[in-house]
DNA sequence: CTGGATCCGGGAAGATACTG
DNA sequence: CAGTATCTTCCCGGATCCAG
């Protein structure tokens, strides 16, 4: 990207991070974790091949991105996150934060994987019984989702991981998925609606609802 | 900007504020508040005109600004941020955050304004002698700067303001200004290279210094 | 003078085909 | 699978011009 050709950390930052794609390309590897070049893709519907190749090289040199090559299975190339690159969560869920509030539901040609839910999630989610024992719910699928892992009181979302064992899995169409962690649609109407397999206890137990995490959602609005 | 086509909150934020220019016209608006047209290309050095016109249009029909005609002094018009649009505020912080430890020193190329500075010190000052009575000091000058007012504690950073009397008024080279605030520049050494004019103390009173304001500040570095 | 609009060249972004 | 090559499109940047 050109330079604004400012002494400003605003301006410096954004002649980092300010080019397309290359944000959506941090919450890939924040969600993801250390990601290979195909996962990223699939991560990123909508970009075009060369500019994925391009923003990773110019990522690499500015310092948020290593290129690693894997001895085992045969050679294979991973992208992860620097601890420079991995310091943009700060900034991301801010903007999430900024961001939801025009959560309409989605248009028609609008593409959605469950995994982008988990930046919102750490936000949204807590863990509303902190005396029960551990307990996981998945967002999604084991291919595309997140975890909501809850243990005495804290909360940590990653993506789902096939060694966890979810008391509950949540899915559905997009819209309906992020109403209910919003707290616009009630867990029972999600739950008659066949959106939830399991326990719904355990679903009751971590949506924390619109107004705990998300304090601003109306009065933000234009 | 056209859009990313992904129903996810941080996709849909950069969709509005991910253009190019767009959250620097945000950070003049913030720091300055309601400005005319003149004195936002004052403080964006490197736009282009028709870009700023551009960007303000967008920008009014997203719900972030509102253009207004204030009847007197004759027809001016000025733009403001609406609420939607100050909201920006913490995802900003953040990118400040993030970008102020590649704050080097200026190369030869680079534009300053001190009100550039505001953001920056919301986060990097405090109130050093809550006892002591209110005072106001002043980083850079009355046409472009900042007036830090700290009163029993509590600290607030704006534009300098005439009906301000500053105890103490900071100026100098870029890179010094940011050194001085960053902790990397004692305030005896300032005052020494004679960036200090008035009473000294004051300013003592409202360097926080790097670790309080920026703890991440080293082990953020590529 | 302020607050833009218009025009144009260059370069970044987007789409697609192709390859080691 | 992990990109490169190529072509097109359109946004950005710079200069100039214009209306109130």
């Amino acid at each position: 990207m050109r330079s604004y050709g400012q002494y400003c950390a605003l301006a410096r930052g954004l002649d980092v991070v300010g080019d397309r794609w290359t944000l959506l390309i941090v919450r890939e590897l924040l969600s993801l974790g250390p990601s290979r070049y195909a996962d990223l893709q699939r991560g990123l519907p909508g970009i075009a091949t060369n500019l994925l190749a391009t923003r990773l090289r110019e990522m690499e040199s500015a310092g948020l991105v290593v290129r690693m090559q894997l001895p085992r299975p045969a050679n294979v190339v991973v992208f992860a996150l620097t601890p420079r690159g991995a310091a943009l969560e700060g900034a991301l869920r801010e903007l999430v934060k900024w961001g939801a509030p025009t959560m309409s539901p989605p248009s028609a040609h609008e593409e959605f994987r469950a995994h982008w839910l988990q930046l919102p999630l750490r936000g949204l989610c807590r863990d509303n019984a902190p005396g029960s024992p551990p307990q996981v719910v998945r967002v999604g699928s084991l291919d595309d989702g997140c975890d909501i892992a809850v243990d005495g009181g804290s909360i940590e979302v990653a993506a789902s991981t096939p060694t966890a064992e979810p008391a509950a899995v949540v899915d559905g169409d997009p819209g309906a998925l992020v109403a209910l962690f919003t707290g616009q649609l009630p867990i029972d109407a999600a739950a008659s609606a066949g959106m939830i397999s399991g326990d719904v206890e355990a679903v009751r137990r971590v949506v924390g609802g619109y107004p705990a995490g998300m304090p601003h959602l109306k009065e933000a609005l234009p």
